[in-house]
This record gives C-alpha cells, structure tokens and sequence, in this order.
DNA sequence: GATAGCTTAAAACATTTGTTTGAATTGTCA
DNA sequence: TGACAATTCAAACAAATGTTTTAAGCTATC
C-alpha cells in the first residue's frame, strides 16, 4: 500500500527518541494499526533512524507491548479510583448515578483530551477485535480488575440487585460506554445529515439514565 | 464417459474456486485481519493458485470488498425484517419485550451457528476499527438503515417516547450487543474461573429485560 | 480433430517488510 | 585531552508482500 505520506508532523525534536518513538507508534499504530504501520513509517514521522526501534525496543512487537505497558495499569487504576472515589465520599452507599456518572466519566475522559489518551482509547479497541499482545494481558490487566471493582460497587449502590445480575449489568454499561466511543469516528466523516449530530455529553448523560432506571427495575421490581 | 475431475484437496474442496475463495478469505480476514492475510496464504489455504485472487477478483481489496457485498445487505435485511415482523404481528403496536427480543435475535444469530456467519461478524467488528472498505459503505449500507428501523419501531412501541431519545436507546441497545459479541472471544481462551461462564442466551435475556425496563422508565416516567 | 475461450499453473516481477550490520558521531568521565 | 561507552546513521540483509506474465490445461462447439 502506498498509503499517503500524510502529515509531514514529524514529531518534533521532544524529548529523547525512546520517548518520541513511543508517543509516534501510538499514534500511527491506533490510526493504521499494527501491520498497516511499518517501522520506516513509524521511523521517519518521529524523525529518527529505522534502527532506533529495535535498538531501544528489540523488535516492532516489543515497542507495541511497550505502549501498552505504559497506559494500560494507570487507566485501569483510573477508572478503579473514580468508583472507589464515589464509595467513600458516600460512605460506601453511593447514589446509583452517580457511581455511573463517575464511572462513564473516567471511561471516556480520555476521548475528550484530542491528543493525548484518546489514540491509546482507539488502540485499545483495535486489540479486543485483533490482538498482538501476548497471552491475555489486556483481559487480566484491564477487562477482569474493572469488571469487578464495577460489579461490587454497583451490588453496594443497589443491595436489591441480584449478585449473579450485578456482571451482567457491567456488561451492559461498558457495553453502552465502548459503542459511544466507537461509533465517534463513523459521524466525524459521514456528515450527511441523515445522521443526528455526535454529542458524546449528552451520550454520556443518556447511559447514565437509562443504566440507573434499568438497574432499580432490577433491584426494586421483580426478582424473576 | 467425461474426464474423472479429481482435483486437490486441501480443504474447502467444494464448489468453484472463486466460491472456495470467498469462504477461505472471509475465513482468514476474520482471523488474521486484513494486512495479516497474505494472498499466498488464502490461495494456499484454498487449495488453489495465487494468481486466482487476481484473475477473480483484480485485487485483494476487491476480494475483501466482494466479501461484505455478499453478507452486508441480506443481514441487514433480516434485522429489519426481523423488526417489521413484530410490527405486522402485532398490528403496529408491539410489546417492547417482544421487539427487543426479536431484533437481538436476529442480531446475535449469525453468532449462533459457529461457521457460517459467524466469521463475517467477527470481520464487520474489525472493519469498524480498521476500515478497508471505500468510502463509508458501511455505515450507509448498514448501521444507519438499521438504527432507522429500530429507532421507528421503538417510537411505535413506546409513544411517550421522546424522539430525540429514541437514537439514544438504539445505541444503547446496539452497544450491549455488540458489547455481548466482543467479548465471548476473551471468555474462551481465558478460562480461568476468575471470571464467569459465557452464557449468550443469558446475555441476551437480560439486555432485553435491562433495556425494556429503562425505556419504560423513560416512556412513563420524568420528561425531563 | 481443430479451434476458441476460460481456467489453472509456475515463475518472475518489483516493492516492501522487519531486522542487522559496522562505521560514524556524540556524550561522558578520568 | 584521551578513552570508552552510548547513540545515530546509511546501507544491506533475507524474507515476504501483491501483482503480472507466460505457458499449459481444460471444455465446449464446430
């Protein structure tokens, strides 16, 4: 693929090149992805020589786990806080929307800074659809740990919520939550009126609502 | 009295070979991506020259872009037939359960049978991230035909329902079962009893249940 | 049996791939 | 300064990529 030179965003003489290969990958592989970035792509837009990457990384693979190894446990653990947060300013019985409130929050904060997280939020969805991670980090390290931090709190918010209902629930806000991210692209540039405008707030503020109300239908209606 | 037409036989031996083909290479790109497919692999794979992607198709692209134009239409199709059916059956005026259920059906069907359609979702999941079509073809032949259909259905279902909300809930309902088809590739490699048992039929139950209850919330509840 | 038209086959095409090499350059400390 | 390590560089590596070419095989019609 010829694939078009692009921007010519060399990305600047920041930082040692270690750094600056790592900020690039992360951008061109969360646009193109992991084989449709090659190394003298990669090489060339951090404005240094191809041998950089496997001299700093080992390999093109290595320098992919890197990113990941960079983001994956802070945004895991930021997302953790953000219940934990809720919990203790409420004493441990938060207000159902605003335990999601806070969790939809930090979820798709990263969108919102156009530059800095919200390429590794893109490259995160590439690796649950095609993954070059070894084994099952990105399920161990992110997916299982905030699954349950949700599950238990949202069992705290709502005692009347069934245990075995309490997963299925998470599945659904973070299903909710991850299909608002994905669907972001497909408006920026499809602009045929024939679709409603992208409004990630007001998305946002609707997976809130529309979670709180199914959940206390769960916890407060039928138990069957 | 004509010639025995043994031929070799690797694996999909039946039919044609631009037939072998299609099936090999949606097979491949489901699992292996677009750029992790080579054409030697897929000729290789479907036991026949590589010069045939060529000769059938002009390019691998194209091969690629024949693949959707043979699955994207008629599964489109019959998700909204599946939705229009509801709406006759009941006289225009559903029960919200009975639409919910209908269209998750027709939604997570393909997932059901293991090899048939089944690989063509796992691809329509890649190609919403890693997009090889031209244009948005994807968007405009399936994901906004189909959130009309549903989006008009629920107004029908659910007359205190605010049309402006009514996009939202479609995403809603659309994002858990996306959500709900990601996922089961992480439950079955990873069974580590640390996370619970894979059950779609589960799954599906409860994002009608959850969506039903939140879109009766909005419908009777506050408007505001 | 000869002819024409698809279809298959093997080989070569020209790039591009990730990686390695070894020399040049830079920086650091004695 | 001189010596030594760390870094950068251009070049070359072997392998793999999608595509094209050229010749052979096949099947039908005359």
């Amino acid at each position: 693929m010829p694939v078009s030179q692009e921007k010519n965003t060399v990305e600047g003489d920041a930082g040692p090149v270690r750094e600056r290969l790592l900020d690039t990958a992360e951008r061109l592989f969360s646009e193109h992805g992991f084989e449709g970035t090659s190394v003298r792509e990669l090489a060339s837009a951090a404005g240094c020589n191809i041998a950089s990457v496997n001299y700093y990384f080992g390999s093109k693979e290595k320098l992919y786990e890197e990113i990941f190894r960079r983001h994956l446990i802070p945004m895991r653990n930021a997302r953790i806080a953000s219940i934990d947060r809720v919990m203790t300013e409420s004493s441990g019985r938060p207000k159902l929307e605003d335990l999601l409130q806070s969790f939809a929050n930090a979820f798709i904060e990263p969108l919102a800074d156009e530059t800095k997280a919200a390429r590794f939020m893109k490259l995160m969805g590439r690796e649950m659809v095609d993954s070059h991670l070894p084994s099952d980090v990105f399920a161990k390290e992110m997916a299982i740990p905030t699954l349950k931090a949700i599950q238990i709190a949202l069992l705290k918010a709502c005692p009347g919520l069934d245990e075995s209902r309490a997963v299925l629930v998470a599945y659904s806000i973070i299903g909710q939550l991850l299909h608002a991210v994905h669907i972001r692209p497909m408006f920026e540039q499809a602009c045929d009126a024939e679709v409603p405008k992208y409004e990630l707030s007001r998305i946002i503020d609707h997976i809130v609502a529309f979670s709180a109300a199914a959940i206390r239908a769960y916890a407060e209606g039928r138990n069957e």
